[in-house]
DNA sequence: CTCAGTGCAAAGGATTTGCATGCCG
DNA sequence: CGGCATGCAAATCCTTTGCACTGAG
């Protein structure tokens, strides 16, 4: 780790204890919220420095807003579930049979396409109990 | 549809036959690419519309570009093959296996949640053969 | 002493909105 | 006529950058 990554600071180490913390992806103001006195150029710059090095994960979101994850390295592998309404996002390990379905998807896909597959996201739509 | 669109003017027909041209996602500069003539603010407002109007549909993207493409009351249910390098995305249509896997899942999901789930989004990632 | 890290403020880029005008029904 | 649609330009929103300063090795 200490290959790619500078140093490990406390901004740094901030970030990951609140991404540690949620279980879940955040959004940057809610990593701003939840790590008080953090400009917002800090955390950006910080977690992008932290994807580049392979800790922490920038995923896509139906709204405009970036959310930021731990790795897979250090989460598990794992799907989300997103609240159409709100936009809250709920992390969700699939069952082993799911995922070999989807590797052997993976294999199709790359001959169908001639794309050279490296993973998978699977998403579930849907409402939370808050915004039902 | 008649009961939520307002006109089927010549913008957004012409906002639909370029999305049916593509068969895939396009960016919106993409889309003006291929209607010229057409100025940003009336693409991205008709845009809006076709997607409230349940026609069309705007998808996320892992770079900050938004993508459209046909409503899969049009274009039918399929998933999506992401490059990782060009952000190119090319559309795919899954088993019946990995479906029925999918909607299984589905409901695992919601009563493990609480959320009411209403579809899920597939993406496979990877490099296209143009980036390898 | 040197270089990465930090804050602030300014810059960027994609998307949205206000307003006056044009056109369909 | 009345209301939606359209263009243009200005405004927003999230994110990135430039620059000068501080801190660790």
């Amino acid at each position: 780790m200490a290959a790619v990554d500078q140093r490990y600071t406390a901004s740094r180490r901030a970030l990951v204890q609140a991404l540690l913390k949620a279980g879940r992806p955040l959004t940057i103001s809610e990593i701003l919220a939840g790590v008080a006195g953090m400009p917002q150029s800090s955390a950006y710059r910080n977690l992008t420095v932290l994807c580049d090095a392979g800790v922490a994960r920038r995923l896509p979101g139906m709204d405009d807003l970036g959310r930021f994850e731990l790795a897979e390295d250090l989460s598990g592998h794992h799907h989300h579930v997103i609240c159409a309404d709100c936009g809250t996002v709920v992390d969700f390990a699939a069952s082993d049979r799911l995922e070999r379905a989807l590797l052997e998807a993976s294999r199709l896909v790359a001959e169908q396409t001639g794309f050279d597959i490296s993973g998978h996201r699977l998403d579930f739509d849907g409402r939370c109990p808050n915004c039902s």
